[in-house]
DNA sequence: GATGAATAAAAATTCAAA
DNA sequence: TTTGAATTTTTATTCATC
């Protein structure tokens, strides 16, 4: 299901230092959670996550969002 | 020179949207500046900025950063 | 609508070379 | 030490399938 993976990608994300989307990937499949590049790249997108200089990062959102 | 070219960076980003590298290349052509991708690639690391959905940002910097 | 496999596009790196 | 050309790696998208 889509909404426990993207809670679970925010939990590795301020838990772990996530690089790039390989790296997503195994760590979720270390939870059990097995899907594809692609799959994360939608993710990603979905819940507007930044990449920077140490991976990627939450957003900081204004109210409401 | 690197440092000029850092600074227009910093000004590109803050009046208008980059999406992509080239996009970015295009805009510094427009100021007379002319590099490639690889270099802007590591100017993007040298002055740590982020990639989000809407393109590149400048990032918040610490005091003293 | 959500996903994966394949592909395209974008970005990072390597390897000269100045 | 900085850069470009070429290459590799990573990410986004397309095109089916469920």
């Amino acid at each position: 299901m889509k909404s426990q993976r993207h809670s679970a990608i925010r939990e590795l994300l301020v838990k772990t230092t996530v690089t790039n989307q390989d790296e997503l990937r195994r760590k979720l499949a270390g939870r059990g959670i097995h899907v594809t590049q692609a799959t994360l790249s939608r993710d990603i997108r979905e819940l507007k996550l930044l990449k920077g200089p140490t991976g990627y990062a939450l957003p900081v959102l204004a109210d409401g969002e």
